[in-house]
DNA sequence: GTATAATTAGAACGAACGTTCGATTAAATT
DNA sequence: AATTTAATCGAACGTTCGTTCTAATTATAC
């Protein structure tokens, strides 16, 4: 088990626990999303989340194991999620339709959770960094997939460049994404799924 | 005059005043490539560029000045670059590859410096932030007036997501992109290209 | 060659950092 | 109610951070 270590779990546990643990998760990414990894002091991610400072290191023996179990957790579900919807369906487009909805509205949902993965994947380090790679090499090629479905036909197109430009043009909207000003979710969706299969210039 | 202030300009100079500069600008490249700015500490640079700690702070008056700098000098010249390739092509196709080109071959001459621009644009404040952000501004107009080009008749499309889109694409290569392991730039550039006009299901 | 200004070096500052420790409080089991 | 253990707290540790100051050194101008 290359497992990265993380505390070892007491024999019994406040009902609170879990609820702590989630709140110090999400002011963890709150606070990571603003400042960055490095630019996130424990001071402040334990403020955001109304705890002590040294709270926090009775949940997470480290300030990267923090990062860590954020990114685990968000990471993980969303492939699940993916992967669960991928299973219900046949037609290829339908399949590209489901990756890039479930990516869009995973981000729209959890904004700040998704920005930290994409934008400090490498503020990890070894056993952390080799797992998170995992749970992403699997979602990409999740992904890679269902391209490689889509385009049977144009075999001039080299796969893994495909899929590349996809997640980029999926990764960027953390770049430019405001829920109060652009429109819904669906409208991005509608649009990356008609470019990737048809491109701009036609109709 | 918005422009963010910079230390005043000596009477005189030595001589090798622009090469100095130049060193630190480079090593700052490396170092803030590898560590994120937060994490490159202004000893690091220094050491990097060979150099006393304090002698940086002759030529930059902080940390984030250096990194005006830097984003400044490289964003600058690669609007420029494009600018002026633009300006000798009419066909929108044409236009749309100089664009994808002149973007993948700064990026592949100019790793350090490009990937400090995309990911370190909000580690900026003030200022500083607004001029770097009038420069991508600038950039991102340019980009989508040729991607408005190549979509005139597919009204349904939303032209600012379009090129959003392809930023994405083109600016996540800074992810996955390893000179030593991958093919030439040109491929990546074709391929690219093809995917935003045709996309991936036609032939 | 001397004066003057540009440039570098070294040492030091206070502030903030991640982490640890021992004491204290709260909850769960008996 | 007593006891055990989980959970929280306040204070402190050593380190590194960005920046500044002063003195020494080098390059340019007369």
């Amino acid at each position: 088990m290359p497992t990265a270590k993380t505390k070892p779990a007491p024999a019994r546990r406040n009902i609170q626990y879990e609820k702590r643990l989630a709140s110090i998760l999400k002011a963890a990414a709150k606070v990571i999303a603003r400042d960055g990894f490095e630019g996130a002091s424990v001071r402040k991610v334990a403020s955001a989340a109304g705890i002590n400072l040294s709270g926090i290191y009775y949940y997470f023996k480290s300030k990267e194991e923090l990062l860590f179990a954020l990114q685990k957790h968000t990471f993980s579900t969303l492939v699940q999620a993916l992967d669960k919807k991928l299973k219900n369906i046949d037609a290829p487009e339908q399949k590209l339709k489901a990756v890039i909805d479930n990516h869009f509205q995973f981000f729209a949902a959890n904004l700040n959770d998704l920005k930290v993965c994409v934008h400090e994947i490498e503020s990890l380090t070894g056993g952390y960094y080799n797992e998170i790679l995992k749970i992403r090499q699997k979602y990409f090629r999740l992904v890679r997939g269902v391209v490689a479905e889509n385009m049977r036909s144009a075999g001039r197109y080299h796969i893994n460049l495909s899929a590349l430009f996809l997640f980029g043009s999926m990764n960027w909207i953390y770049m430019w994404y405001d829920p109060k000003k652009n429109a819904g979710i669906d409208g991005l969706s509608k649009q990356l799924l008609k470019m990737q299969l048809h491109g701009i210039s036609t109709s």
